[in-house]
DNA sequence: TGACATAACCAACAGTTGTTCAGTTAGAGG
DNA sequence: CCTCTAACTGAACAACTGTTGGTTATGTCA
């Protein structure tokens, strides 16, 4: 069923609108990355046939096939960023922010598995993956240690910084852990979602688990795809 | 150098002697698995070239090629499963029971990354996997699960066996995350892997980070690979 | 020594992939 | 209308894949 030839030959675009066949590459390739088990077989010849093009005009607008996914992986990592930034800018106080941001996090890797994987799961050819240069998320991993460091302000004692990155950094590598097995792991009985962050950033923030809760943004909240640009 | 044609055109084995071919099969698939960045691209022809073998002679025993990856991978599993077993079974309570198991864990999937990956990293074909049809390691989960459980009796409140489930649950995708993570991001600045350890495991059983340290095996206690099997 | 089953090979198949390059089409500007 | 060029195609290339059928070498046993 996937190699299914395309009944309509698909119209030439205008003069000066070479660009939305670019678009709509971009989009093809992050609609199969997303769909298929293992990102690195994406072909393409797939993204050529999903757009109904052939296989040589991508050639035009990227120079091979690693540009193009390394395109979309760009701005799946941007959107990512964007998100979990939109869900803290909001907040009131530290342990929101960090409870938001967390949550965005979680339910972004969730609700987009391949994308996550993708992003996150092994190691890309090392050219793929951006923001690998600066630590494969970066900016993310810094973002977290920062919020939880502020949420963890007014403790009894003081932690250096040495212990300020290992918290953040255990605390990215649970929500990794957490999202990762959620998403390859579907056949186990897993609680609800929710549950699972609440009770986690419970652990890592030493509060109770029904403040945090609490704390939790409905799931609406989060401001996803527009559904028509996939 | 991967292409090197093989020099010496591999003597035949004697009579009876055609195990020792499947075992060299198997010998060289767990090395490519563990070497290569992305398991699911290991090709036959690879095992065949890294053997000194025609491509056609893994067929004698191996029915395709995914009889031999699932081969290997059951080998690594049960491996992985021995070793926690062995590292706590002279445990002389739960508590010592559960941080030799999950040390033996991360120090497992730590040391072998690629085969870590390819168990858990959840990219290979569902049916490769060994344990996916009965939860893809549902055997460890549960083992951490009841261990956890036994270290967490005697405090004031009794959890219920749901409360039971989620908090193994939580402590496994922990585990899987700071495995994961350390593996396959090692440009950014680690701390050492034992006060990770300890530091994941004083969150999950509540109690001081330094005691849990105490209770860690050294390094050299797990029985690893003999090392002339690879 | 001869017969025979085993162990492994050789060559080929049909399919896939990324990439190149010489073309063709079509629409906008003169 | 003509021309030019952006947009795209078709065909081919070399390399790679899993798999197969037929073939050869080799050790063992009678």
């Amino acid at each position: 069923m996937s190699s299914q030839e395309r009944s309509a030959p698909r119209r030439r675009n205008p003069r000066g609108q070479g660009q939305v066949l670019k678009a709509q590459l971009v989009d093809a390739a992050a609609k199969l990355l997303s769909t298929l088990d293992q990102p690195e077989t994406l072909t393409l010849r797939q993204v050529a046939r999903e757009v109904g093009v052939a296989p040589a005009s991508i050639y035009s607008h990227f120079p091979d096939l690693s540009a193009l996914i390394q395109h979309v992986l760009r701005l799946r990592y941007e959107e990512l960023a964007r998100l979990m930034d939109q869900a803290a800018q909001s907040a009131p106080d530290p342990l929101v922010d960090l409870v938001a941001r967390c949550a965005a996090y979680v339910r972004w890797g969730v609700g987009q598995p391949g994308h996550y994987r993708t992003l996150f799961g092994g190691r890309m050819p090392d050219d793929l993956v951006p923001g690998s240069a600066h630590g494969a998320g970066a900016e993310l991993l810094e973002a977290v240690v920062t919020s939880l460091a502020a949420a963890a302000e007014g403790e009894r004692k003081q932690p250096s910084a040495e212990q300020q990155w290992q918290a953040g950094l255990m605390l990215w590598t649970a929500l990794h852990g957490l999202v990762s097995l959620y998403n390859d792991h579907g056949n186990i009985p897993w609680p609800p979602l929710d549950d699972l962050i609440a009770d986690l950033l419970s652990l890592h923030t030493a509060r109770p688990a029904d403040e945090i809760a609490a704390l939790l943004p409905q799931c609406g909240d989060a401001p996803g795809l527009a559904p028509d640009s996939i």
